[in-house]
RNA sequence: UCGCCCGUAGUUCAAUUGGCAGAACACCGGACUUUGAAUCCGGCCGUUGGAGGUUCGAGUCCUCCCGGGCGAGCCA
């Protein structure tokens, strides 16, 4: 197994004793969204390295914006946090440092390294010129340090409205790396913060706080993703003018998640909440961590996943299958087997005993032998799935059909005899008999069946809401045709039904995930475990067959 | 237009100093099967973005070209 290119510098920076052997990192989430999948790849990387190298990690809460940001998303940050199994060594917030980083900022305008600017926020963006344009210089660009000073202290003490002023860096007007072009350092906000309430008024930028941070802390490595790589000159530069407490810190980029079928973007996945497309940031079709966990998508299967994927600077697109792929093998071995039918029809066996009720031992998990077993009542009226049964059956279909014998898993042959139609010719009812022979699936006599169904009770069922999933988004790339996703929207990506299931679920614990036999994993709502959402189907090579051929 | 980054199988990644281009997922087939699941076995898939150059030998080093991503917030 051959390192990442992140892990390969660690191994090489320890090598050359860069940092002295210390190696840390930090996931710095900006508290004003909820965590999402492509979050789960910087934090299992973050941590992991730190984990792998003894090393450490940091939680950091880039609060630098009190525009956007607030405490409850500190708090749902941290618990997903925990859900993923993932233990901070510390957890801080830059704002723990704002009166560090304001006694930084003065040493720069003292040595001449920044001023105080007065230019509206549009003119600087006018004067920072363009691609392959040059920058003009700031007509304030050479105030005397003293003159900024007194102006920054007044900023600090309110003086000014907000935008009325900022703290610029004094690097190069006519750089190619337009961060370099005086990048502002602070700005006026008279926005209450969560944390520092109304102490401050004036705000360090994300290039002011985040090296900084990463310095104060003692970071050795400063993992983000590519779009910060133009910010890596400004980070260096803001870092070599101060005096740090340790080693500097180094910037690697890698190539942020995005996966098909999925949208990864805070302002998408808004939209979705806030036009009721979906019913929240946790509702089980959204890519959020909150999301992913009423669907049932286990911790460890997202961190098998991202340790699959690895990390790189290529610009990549993951099939979802992939991902669908690993929450498969874990639930395979982990989820225990139970029996529920989502589009119920009614089969009648009748030459089953009046009443009588006969209890099956079946096995819980056999994947898992240490899952045991449990009683599952059968009778001569049960349950079965709809798409079971075919009055006219296709080819290669393997189910029950009048005349055809097949196996009602766990229990007995069966043998369909009859159908009740209703008047526009539907099945309502299948009549069947059933062979005493075959208790607990097998014949006597040694013969074969084709199939294997599952099935429930009806005098023994309990109802449960099933909510089944397609994909969110139809396109394998949304808004690539339209340039908005919301365009690529599934019209109706959760079907819900009422199933009849076995008396076993209705024990389910909220968030259990357990396999409904032959048709997939369900995940046991976390607030409400009579509702259970469709984690991922089970392969399906009836439905490849019926797609192959609807294919032609 | 300028700067930075990235191009290896359908997808994601490997390939030790420059030394036989491989794996997983997907797909196809077979075995097994009381889940059309799982499991096991096998198969397919490559102009390593392109063209030159250095070399006994290039995915790897050099030059040019092409394609893609990011960048002109007082967001992060």
């Amino acid at each position: 197994m051959s390192l990442d290119f992140v892990r390969q510098k660690v191994v090489d920076d320890n090598a050359a004793g860069t940092f002295g052997g210390r190696v840390q990192t930090r996931f710095p989430p900006e508290p004003n969204g909820f965590l999402h999948l492509g979050h789960v790849k910087s934090i299992f990387l973050n941590f992991g390295i730190a984990e792998e190298f003894g090393g450490t990690c940091f939680l950091r809460f880039d609060d630098t914006n009190p525009e956007t940001e607030d405490i409850s998303y500190v708090e749902a940050i941290k618990e997903d946090l925990a859900w993923l199994g993932v233990q901070p060594d510390d957890v801080r917030f830059a704002s723990d440092y704002f009166d560090q980083l304001y006694a930084w900022a003065e040493d720069l305008i003292r040595a001449g390294k920044a001023y105080v600017d007065d230019t509206d926020a549009e003119t600087i963006s006018e004067q920072r010129g363009g691609f392959g344009q040059p920058g003009v210089e700031s007509a304030r660009r050479d105030r005397p340090a003293e003159e900024s000073l007194g102006l920054f202290h007044q900023m600090r003490d309110g003086a000014f409205a907000d935008g009325e002023l900022s703290l610029r860096a004094k690097i190069d007007m006519q750089a190619d790396n337009m961060w370099l072009r005086d990048p502002v350092l602070y700005r006026i906000r008279r926005v209450p913060h969560h944390r520092t309430e109304d102490r401050w008024v004036v705000y360090p930028t994300y290039d002011w706080a985040h090296g900084q941070s990463d310095a104060i802390e003692g970071v050795t490595h400063s993992i983000c993703t590519l779009e910060f790589s133009d910010h890596r000159a400004l980070y260096d530069w803001c870092l070599d003018q101060l005096e740090l407490p340790f080693e500097q810190p180094e910037q690697t980029e890698f190539a942020r998640l995005n996966v098909t079928h999925l949208v990864m973007s805070k302002r998408i996945l808004k939209t979705l909440v806030e036009q009721g497309h979906v019913d929240g940031w946790d509702d089980a079709r959204m890519p959020t961590v909150r999301g992913m966990r009423r669907r049932g998508f286990p911790a460890a299967a997202l961190r098998s996943f991202t340790d699959h994927i690895s990390v790189a600077k290529t610009n990549s697109m993951i099939e979802i299958e992939l991902l669908e792929s690993f929450v498969r093998t874990h639930h395979n071995r982990h989820a225990l087997r139970r029996m529920a039918v989502l589009d119920p029809l009614k089969l009648t066996i009748t030459n089953w005993p009046d009443g009588h009720v006969e209890w099956m031992d079946v096995v819980n998990n056999p994947e898992d032998p240490d899952a045991g077993t449990r009683s599952v009542p059968f009778t001569g009226e049960l349950w079965i799935e709809q798409d079971d049964f075919r009055l006219d059956p296709p080819p290669k279909y393997f189910r029950l059909t009048p005349g055809r014998e097949v196996r009602l898993r766990n229990a007995f042959f069966v043998t369909a005899t009859d159908a009740v139609t209703d008047d526009d010719g539907n099945v309502i009812e299948v009549l069947a008999t059933y062979d005493p022979e075959t208790k607990g699936g097998n014949a006597p006599d040694g013969r074969k069946v084709k199939s294997t169904m599952h099935w429930v009770s009806r005098p023994h069922a309990a109802e449960a809401t099933v909510h089944r999933y397609e994909r969110l988004f139809e396109s394998s790339h949304p808004g690539e045709a339209t340039g908005d996703p919301l365009d690529d929207l599934h019209p109706a990506s959760r079907h819900t039904t009422t199933a009849r299931v076995e008396p076993a679920l209705a024990e389910v614990t909220a968030g259990e995930v357990v396999q409904f036999e032959r048709l997939g994993y369900f995940a046991a709502d976390v607030d409400d475990p009579t509702v259970f959402h469709r984690t991922v189907g089970l392969r399906d090579e009836w439905a490849n067959i019926q797609k192959r051929k609807q294919k032609g």
